[in-house]
DNA sequence: GTAGGGTTAG
């Protein structure tokens, strides 16, 4: 329970004690912790409560009410509560001029400040700091240069402003200015200060401003030396950041936070997670550090696990908590919890919060109801472009194209990330005209294409295998400065491997600064697919030699591949052997096939056909292809008579098994018996599938197939052949 | 008037 409902339950318990000013402190107090923990409800009651004993409207009294009503939006209470001052009180105004700006209606503050009667420097402020929260740099300048009250507040409030609109310089230069001014700069403005440094990218001027804070005795303020914390941390200096907390007189649970999300940006979850578990105090705050960096950074079970020991420990889970476990349980898949947890937003009134039901949207749509994620979109009172994207992403990931694309065409305010949606959800469908058609079209439109988007499209031309267009994407990459990003490192070392130009693969591969799994894998695959296996499996070598990453069974198929391609029959044992012991993977069935394939091609048919039935489960109907096409080569009837018929029953729809089973028979020289099998293909609709290949002319590519005479050209085409063939002999 | 945590895309 809340401390203010606590207190709340207290206050009624005790009588009205005979000290009167200690009461209505006591009682305006309650009011403020009402307000900030939204419980307005309590807070009418106290009201009602005050009202009765006649204290409602002492002055102090009123005002906390007047913020609480205010805080809530209940405009008719506000106005009874005005009408209850006599006459004009500038605090009532500075009130009515505070909430104006909460609630974004500048204008309107700004008039009640004009019509003041007189002002006070909270007033003024209050104007200041709200001009510069709205980006209203220029108006808000221009009141402080008039300000009459030049407070240390106002300055910081200044100050403030230029930082948080990214004026870093501007915000120096005030600093400069206020120290010319001989107003002593305090604990805030330091903060806000340090703040600009960090934005700036100025160690050495944050040293220089430590100086200053020495001097003035301020370095051992909490807020100060978080702001300190912060820099070291922007700038990198994590040694210094420690530092600094471990000498810390007194931590707060800011400090803790902060250090916490060192550990965490560096990756360091364990050391995170003890720094979180030494913790002295927390609040809801830390816990949603905690959580969020666990959703964020792949662990959403983890997540889970701690929000639901958050709140068993008492605490409440605020927006921004709610916000992050919706989303950790999008990722997890979770409908029976999100939708309790949904309830509960519904419950707590927090359904209108952005964040939340942008989140709530993603959920549903992750766990393929994209007609609730949709109620949930169309009920949403105030859109982001977030929620936009959440929206069509869900389409794009449900594979609903159309729904997506309309509504993309319909986002008032589209960012990159929504053209970043749409390109991806055209690649993931895999409509690849889509893909290039959407991307130029983002670049028609000005949106600055990202190491997403290019990551995404290059794909696109890895899986079209078309090196001219990827080659050009690859020079917008460099052109953009996102050649270095592991993504689009990882999609050229694939978009050149699939079109076959393996050397610039290398390359690329070779100059980046950093290497996930997937680019070693596609490196790898890359390698064996193009005939390069023994530089392949030197590449694995290397790789459990150097780096960190540890080998997946993707990487483990492409190495049994190369190892077949090479003949290297015994190592592709090895491999395979060692596959659940070393690298803690168990082979599953492409494994199997590939290595049934490896025996069965060096003429290991005992061997192959015993791996094929002692496996733990049902083996691909593909593993008993390559255990037939071994015999075949090898002229083993016995193992191929025994195969075929365990293949006879698996065949149905596969029509790899039985063009298989008729060459064995052809090589054999039964032909009733490929008769036979022809027929019954035919009989079962099945077809040889054909093979395919093409040829990139200016953009465009053109496919040719086996069985299928239906290229625009191909009577030009074949005549040109002729004149080829005619030349050839002639010589 | 200030410091730490929030939703979407590869």
């Amino acid at each position: 329970m809340r401390r203010s409902a606590i207190k709340f339950k207290t206050l009624f318990a005790t009588s009205p004690s005979k000290d009167f000013k200690t009461y209505v402190q006591k009682c305006g107090s309650l009011l403020k912790n009402l307000t900030e923990d939204r419980l307005i409800n309590e807070g009418m009651v106290l009201h009602n409560h005050l009202i009765k004993m006649g204290l409602s409207s002492e002055r102090y009294i009123a005002i906390r009410l007047l913020i609480m009503y205010l805080d809530s939006r209940k405009s008719a209470q506000v106005s009874e509560i005005v009408k209850g001052f006599d006459g004009f009180d500038p605090t009532v105004h500075n009130c009515l001029i505070n909430a104006n700006i909460q609630w974004g209606n500048l204008d309107q503050a700004r008039r009640l400040f004009e019509e003041m009667p007189e002002r006070n420097e909270v007033s003024w402020t209050a104007l200041i700091s709200g001009l510069m929260r709205y980006g209203r740099v220029d108006e808000s300048m221009w009141y402080f240069e008039r300000n009459p009250f030049h407070n240390v507040v106002s300055w910081t409030a200044a100050i403030n402003g230029l930082v948080q609109n990214g004026l870093n310089a501007e915000a120096l230069k005030l600093f400069l200015k206020l120290l010319d001014s001989g107003v002593r700069p305090n604990d805030v403005t330091f903060t806000s200060v340090l703040r600009a440094c960090a934005g700036f990218g100025e160690i050495g001027l944050g040293m220089s401003v430590l100086g200053l804070i020495v001097k003035t005795g301020f370095e051992h303020n909490i807020s100060v030396s978080n702001s300190l914390i912060t820099l070291c941390l922007k700038m990198g200096e994590k040694a210094l950041a420690r530092r600094i907390f471990d000498q810390m007189e007194k931590k707060d649970v800011v400090s803790w936070t902060a250090i916490l999300d060192m550990y965490v940006g560096m990756g360091d979850l364990r050391e995170a997670r003890q720094i979180f578990d030494e913790m002295p105090e927390r609040n809801e705050v830390s816990w949603s550090a905690m959580i969020a960096r666990y959703s964020q950074s792949g662990h959403p079970e983890e997540a889970l696990k701690l929000f639901l020991q958050m709140s068993r420990n008492g605490f409440v889970p605020n927006r921004s908590c709610l916000a992050i476990i919706l989303s950790a349980l999008a990722t997890l898949e979770d409908l029976r919890v999100g939708m309790n947890i949904h309830a509960h937003v519904v419950k707590i009134g927090y359904e209108k919060d952005v964040f939340i039901s942008s989140s709530l949207v993603d959920l549903y749509c992750k766990c393929g109801k994209t007609k609730d994620g949709r109620l949930a979109f169309d009920s949403m009172l105030e859109k982001s472009v977030v929620s936009w994207n959440s929206m069509v992403g869900g389409y794009c990931l449900n594979g609903q194209m159309e729904e997506a694309k309309v509504l993309f065409d319909s986002i008032p305010a589209p960012n990159n990330v929504s053209w970043n949606t749409m390109v991806g959800g055209y690649l993931e469908n895999k409509e690849f005209d889509k893909v290039f058609e959407v991307f130029n079209e983002m670049l028609l439109c000005g949106e600055i294409p990202n190491a997403s988007t290019f990551s995404s499209v290059l794909c696109g031309c890895a899986s079209i295998a078309s090196l001219e267009k990827g080659k050009n994407l690859h020079g917008k990459a460099i052109k953009h400065g996102t050649q270095y990003d592991v993504f689009v490192g990882t999609a050229l070392i694939d978009m050149y491997a699939k079109s076959g130009d393996i050397e610039s693969s290398k390359k690329v591969f070779d100059r980046m600064p950093e290497k996930n799994e997937v680019s070693w894998t596609v490196m790898i695959q890359g390698l064996a697919e193009n005939g390069f296996a023994e530089e392949s499996l030197l590449l694995f070598e290397e790789m459990n030699r150097t780096s960190i990453v540890a080998p997946n069974e993707l990487m483990l198929l492409s190495v049994l591949f190369a190892c077949s391609h090479t003949g290297l029959v015994d190592d592709g044992l090895q491999y395979f052997n060692s596959m659940e012991a070393v690298y803690g993977t168990k082979p599953k069935g492409r494994h199997y096939t590939c290595m049934v394939d490896i025996l069965s091609r060096s003429g290991r048919l005992v061997e192959a056909e015993e791996l094929l039935r002692s496996m733990p489960f049902e083996p691909e109907t593909n593993a008993w292809s390559a255990l037939l096409s071994g015999c075949s080569k090898h002229k083993n009837e016995e193992i191929a008579e025994s195969t075929a018929k365990k293949l006879w029953e698996l065949v149905d729809k596969n029509s790899a098994g039985y063009v298989m089973l008729s060459n064995i028979y052809a090589s054999a020289g039964r032909w009733v018996d490929v008769l036979n099998i022809r027929r019954l293909m035919k009989d079962r609709g099945l077809k040889k599938s054909g093979g395919c290949s093409w040829v990139e002319v200016k953009n465009e590519v053109h496919c040719f197939y086996s069985e299928d005479a239906s290229h625009c050209q191909l009577a030009e085409i074949y005549d040109l052949l002729e004149l080829l063939r005619f030349e050839m002999l002639a010589i």
